[in-house]
DNA sequence: TCATTAAATTGTT
DNA sequence: AACAATTTAATGA
């Protein structure tokens, strides 16, 4: 690389790779698609920064092309509370776009990540104008709601091991994340600050569950194997002697 | 391309 | 939280 390594660009347009790889994208006309194309810009975000804050004003709509983000909410007493994972292929904000309120979440990258961005205008656009986008949208939505109940019984968990396969499950559903694909990269530690435990706890869950069948540990990442019995998991981790 | 070194991640206590 | 072991990424010949 022979480049300048002080002001790498911060946005830039889409390869044709990574175009490919936004779900809905196939579901326009051609019309529709150009104009998306024309508006969507990427970003690249380090570890730690936010793609967007708790009360700013809508301007995205967003998707996670590569990388990990978190979706956290703080409550009235400052502290955070909910944290929902963003692996690729997935699409958020929606809610509030539809709405042109203001972020309702903090989004933050738990790494290296690139975050495409749909302008609100060009989101509403396509929601006049495009059947598929609509269909994708409604679908969205949908999922997210089947998401948003698991994601409260997940919380009343109090097995660590049902709660990570749980949590690892979402974070495999091929409808709202459809760029995760078979393996699964997260590390530990980033699933460890999602699910809400340590990480050691973590590790002893994955093994669990692995020797259950359900999915592969491997070097920073998971392959899942059996999707259906990770959602279905229900042993209790410690074997009675 | 290969060998060496640094960094990241995992497994364990 | 700390440690050693393992895997990957980076570097330079």
């Amino acid at each position: 690389m022979s480049y300048d390594k002080s002001l790498h660009q911060r946005r830039r347009p889409l390869t044709a790779l990574e175009l490919d790889a936004i779900p809905w994208i196939h579901l326009l006309t051609s019309a529709e698609r150009q104009r998306a194309v024309d508006d969507l810009k990427i970003t690249d975000a380090s570890a730690g920064d936010y793609v967007c804050r708790t009360g700013r004003p809508v301007t995205y709509w967003f998707g996670v092309i590569d990388g990990l983000l978190k979706m956290s909410s703080d409550n009235a007493e400052g502290k955070t509370m909910t944290f929902i994972g963003m692996p690729p292929g997935g699409w958020f904000g929606e809610g509030t776009a539809l709405k042109r309120e203001s972020y309702r979440y903090n989004i933050q990258a738990l790494r290296r990540s690139r975050v495409a961005g749909l302008h609100v205008d060009t989101f509403h656009w396509l929601l006049d104008h495009s059947i598929g986008f609509n269909r994708f949208i409604m679908n969205q939505l949908n999922e997210r709601l089947g998401q948003f109940i698991a994601a409260r019984e997940i919380d009343r968990m109090n097995n660590p091991d049902i709660r990570v396969a749980r949590s690892l499950a979402a974070l495999f559903n091929p409808v709202l994340y459809p760029g995760v694909g078979e393996v699964l990269r997260i590390t530990q530690q980033e699933l460890a600050y999602l699910v809400g435990l340590s990480r050691q706890r973590v590790n002893e869950a994955l093994t669990a569950l692995a020797e259950q069948g359900s999915i592969r540990v491997e070097y920073g990442g998971l392959r899942v194997l059996d999707l259906q019995a990770l959602r279905a998991t229900v042993f209790t981790s410690k074997p009675v002697v």
